[in-house]
DNA sequence: TAATAAGGCTAAAAGTTATTAGCTTTATTA
DNA sequence: TAATAAAGCTAATAACTTTTAGCCTTATTA
């Protein structure tokens, strides 16, 4: 890996650990195994860094949720549509990489327009979009009951996104949180799917 | 008001919108109308200032959901539970008191245990508590139909804190949002309703 | 191989920030 | 009214932070 991409690292989980401002580049440089003033032949300054940062937080936004690739085969049955939906928030809950681009999100989605409106993507729009379409396509196939899937969608997802912040912030309850949610699934299913 | 209540108010509004870290001792002595080093009379350092805030933001949710005296009579009707539902969720939305307090600790939550506790009493346990006895009482009122209160509370609320959220970053969206609030709390209703 | 560029370092400038010391004024109370 | 406490101020300290300047080594390339 080179060096520009290892501070950039290294830079996402110090800010996710302690916000932009409560990290300083001495930090960043001290985890990279350089010196301060070298970070300098890499990035402009700090903001640089964090607008490489956020480059590289909506590329992954993009990658993840930009096209409708990812869906993948619909869920054939109920207890498809709860394995694959567990695994995914699984995923998403682990994962290194995409735990911190959400704290880092969830911190500074006040500095500027462009962190606010990512942050939304994030939290509102990516999964749910993407639940749009599976639950439009189990309508169709006839595993859900006819109803506004962005509506449905909404309904499954948001709490599973509070779940997960509090997953970030008290991970010792890691465990009672992915109960909560999949007890929250299956009352979903119990509701909008068919007999 | 008393300085110090002027101290605390004033350091809220900036770390809500700045951030701790974001937020110089100067800048809120100057808002006060007093010198930085005049704060020291009231308070031990910046942390101390701090913590005084956590405590009255922990005074708050008490004040708002520590007892159940806040619930009223229950809603006698499916508009009565949509109109005070959206009421509530209007006032939440729009006091500034209650909206710094939201923005202040999102920004804050992971700094340590105690804010990262409180703030999931504030978005996940509050609201969502206050709504299970509602609900719990129109389900013996014959209102709801019959299931677990608790599940069906954060179906209803979960999306809004959501909404909310993104209302507290992106308030030129506040109009929207709230229509699409009503719109969820129409289709919870109809879920979730008799007749 | 010689020249050049990349990327590291030290030293230090320049600015900011939280905090303390000590003085003065205002308010309280004995 | 006199004494004391509270709360303000200026000046300064001390630590920290970001960034620049200039130098040296290593790698690349002509």
């Amino acid at each position: 890996m080179s060096t520009k991409d290892k501070i950039l690292e290294e830079a996402l989980t110090l800010f996710a650990e302690n916000g932009y401002d409560g990290t300083g580049v001495e930090q960043i440089a001290e985890k990279v195994g350089i010196k301060a003033p070298s970070l300098y032949k890499h990035f402009k300054g700090k903001e640089d860094i964090m607008n490489a940062l956020i480059d590289s937080a909506e590329a992954h936004y993009e990658s993840s949720f930009g096209s409708s690739e990812h869906i993948g085969k619909l869920p054939e049955s109920r207890d498809d549509f709860v394995r694959t939906t567990m695994s995914r928030i699984a995923f998403t809950m682990h994962d290194p990489m995409i735990r911190k681009i959400r704290k880092f999100l969830v911190q500074e989605q006040f500095r500027n327009d462009r962190l606010a409106e990512i942050t939304t993507r994030h939290q509102l729009v990516g999964i749910q979009k993407m639940y749009e379409k599976i639950i439009e396509g189990m309508m169709k196939s006839g595993l859900f009951i006819h109803d506004d899937p962005a509506l449905l969608a909404i309904e499954l997802v948001s709490p599973v996104v509070l779940w997960v912040s509090k997953a970030d912030r008290e991970p010792q309850y890691e465990q009672e949180i992915m109960e909560c949610i999949e007890k929250h699934i299956r009352h979903f299913c119990d509701v909008y799917m068919k007999e």
